[in-house]
DNA sequence: TCAAAGTGCTTGCAATTGCAAACTCGGCGG
DNA sequence: CCGCCGAGTTTGCAATTGCAAGCACTTTGA
C-alpha cells in the first residue's frame, strides 16, 4: 500500500474511497457524516477531528490509525525500537519474564554487533527473506502501532 | 501504571500532572496551551482535540497515545501482537534469534494463561513463578484493556 | 502583619468544525 | 426536448474549541 505524505488526509481519504469504488455520498452515509462535509474534508477545506476520522475509517473499512497517521496525529513507529518497548508494555507476561526476554534480546543484539554481522547461523537465503519481511511490515501501517 | 476508565481524560491528565508534581500553569506552559483551557479540560468542561492532547502529552513527557487511548480515540492494542510484530520486524537480530525470542515469548504467555489464578507472587525462578506473576497481572487493570 | 507571587477558575470572544438546505452538473430514459 | 436521479459542491448557521484578560483564593517571605 502506498502511503502519501503525511498531511494530505483529504487526498488519502478520496483515494481510499475511489479504490473502494464508492461514491462520496455512500461513504458519507457509511461513515455517518454529512456528505458536504466529507467533500470539504477530501478537498482540504476542513480539518476533521479524530472522531470524524474514526467514523470515516469505519466507513472505509480501514483502521482508524492509518488515518491518524495520515493526519499527523500519531507517528508511524520505528520497527527497531519496538521490540524493547513492546516487551516492556506487554502485560500478558510477568515482570520477570519481560526481563528475561529483554536480556535475551539484548544479548542477541550484542552478539550480532560483536560477531560477524554476516554470520547468519541459519540458511543463506534467510537474510534476504528478513529484509523482505521488513519491507512488508514497513508497508503495513497497522503492524507499526505500538 | 493505573489506567482509569476510558472517558475521563481530564481526570487522567490531572492525575498525571499531580504525579509529576507540577502546577496547572506549569503544565500549560510546557504543553503550549492556555492554562484556563487546561483547567477546563481537566474538569471535563472542554473536550480537547487530538492535537491538544498531543501537546499535553509532550508537556507531561508521556506518550500521546496513552492520552488518545484515554480519550477513546484509539483502542489499546493487544500487547501480544506488538511484541510478536516487533520481533518479526527487527533486523538487528537474526532469523533464528527472532524465532527463539518468539518461542520463549509464546511459552511464557502459554504458561501465564494456563497458570493458577491463585496469588503466589514470590520467587522468580520456575514456571510456578510464572503462575504467581499471572495473578499479579490479573490485578493490573492494564491487562483488562483492549 | 502585609504585599507579592503563585494557583486555579470565570468569562467573553474569534476561529473552527460539522451539519442541513440548496445548488449545479452529467447521464439516462421517455 | 424534458424530467429524474445520482454525483459532488456551495452556503449559512449553531455548537464547539482554544485563547486572553481578569478574578478569587492561597502561599510565601520580609
Amino acid at each position: 500500500m502506498e502511503l502519501p505524505k503525511v498531511g494530505s488526509i483529504g487526498e488519502y481519504i478520496r483515494q481510499q474511497r475511489q479504490q473502494a469504488k464508492i461514491s462520496l455520498r455512500q461513504l458519507a452515509a457509511q461513515a455517518g457524516v454529512s456528505n458536504p462535509y466529507l467533500s470539504q474534508v477530501e478537498r482540504g477545506l476542513r480539518k476533521p477531528s479524530a472522531e470524524i476520522l474514526n467514523q470515516i475509517a469505519k466507513g472505509l473499512h480501514i483502521s482508524a490509525k492509518v488515518l491518524y497517521v495520515q493526519a499527523g496525529l500519531i507517528e508511524d513507529r520505528e520497527p527497531d525500537s519496538d521490540v524493547l518497548a513492546a516487551i516492556r508494555a506487554d502485560v500478558t507476561v510477568t515482570e520477570r519474564q519481560r526481563q528475561v526476554l529483554i536480556d535475551i534480546y539484548e544479548s542477541f543484539r550484542k552478539e550480532n554487533r560483536a560477531g560477524n554481522p554476516e554470520a547468519q547461523p541459519s540458511r543463506p537465503a534467510e537474510p534476504p527473506t528478513g529484509d523482505a519481511v521488513l519491507t512488508e511490515n514497513t508497508a503495513t501501517p497497522d503492524s507499526k502501532e505500538g
